[in-house]
DNA sequence: ATATATATCTTAGTCACTAAGATAATTAGC
DNA sequence: GCTAATTATCTTAGTGACTAAGATATATAT
């Protein structure tokens, strides 16, 4: 096999491989989110509270992709769940932050350690050099998909070239 | 900071990036989802048959995490879009091979395109050998990642040591 | 032959989602 | 300051994908 055509193989493999991972994820949280009892999309507004911190109810809405609607539905049973709080904003009372509550969310942790072992100790094998090269894969990783995200928006918010407002009506 | 602080730093962002990057790929998946206008668990099904090829419609469920009356709704959504073909197996007539249908695929392959370029992008700018560190680094973590989801599933599915059937009744 | 097991499909009911509009608070224009 | 427009969340009605349980059809075992 040539060079060319071997660094395609392993390019396609590590498409596959990222594929398949990126599916086991989704499983995985699926699976989790079963087992503490709340939905998918509950579990994953939980995931994104965790890495922003409080957040107001609208910021969620735009970063899972869901309505405003169903943002409340989200809010309203995290929060029967006591896994959150609303906290309306003094400063705007129309906004509402959302802030995890971190005592009662230590019973999801639970589920996420055998995990986050198995985590640790594939990442403890690699050299701080090779960490290094990993983020920055994660990060142009995120970063390629925010923006495919946006252009594939883009496409299908504006699909009709206007209704072309025919300057004499037939 | 030391170099044990610094490198456990490291890990921190790492496991964020990851986060961050799996985070965004639902997403993406969703808006490519709507877009075509299916359900995201009907692309799932349509990724995975890409990765696996032909597989049964029990398979899919397992892949899947969905029940096999799911797994029905889906094949019947996909079959009418075109992109999917039910193929009675003749050796077992129980069962149900579903099978790509790669026409009709081309027409949702244009919404990957953005991605796909920005991936290969990303990709050639590493080595040979960096595109090994980077496949086996997602190997191991989808690995990883089955592991803990079976794990999970076990301490789900077995939470009582049973009703206790005891020996000496009390 | 009959029973059991396997693979998919069907049915009834549930729950999260969207779209549209209601409510409440803030900001802008006059 | 008063009215209009804007912003942020919540409410409501209706839809659709999901599960659990059981039906159907085929295959295997005794």
């Amino acid at each position: 096999m040539s060079r060319a055509k071997a660094r395609a193989a392993l390019m396609q493999e590590l498409e596959n491989a990222l594929r398949r991972s990126s599916a086991q994820g989704v499983i995985f949280g699926q699976t989790v989110a079963n087992t503490v009892g709340i939905s998918g999309s509950d579990l994953e507004c939980l995931d994104f509270l965790n890495l922003e911190g409080r957040v107001t109810a609208g910021r969620l809405a735009e970063m899972t992709g869901l309505t405003t609607g169903a943002i409340t539905g989200v809010i309203d049973r995290l929060e029967k769940a006591g896994l959150v709080r609303r906290e309306r904003d003094p400063a705007d009372r129309r906004k509402v932050f959302i802030a995890i509550v971190p005592e009662n969310l230590a019973r999801i942790g639970r589920f996420y350690e055998h995990m986050q072992r198995g985590m640790v100790k594939l990442w403890e094998s690699y050299s701080d050099a090779e960490l290094k090269l990993l983020l920055e894969f994660a990060t142009k990783g995120y970063e390629t998909m925010l923006a495919a995200t946006e252009e594939l928006k883009s496409m299908v918010e504006a699909p009709r070239p206007k209704p072309a407002k025919k300057s004499k009506r037939s």
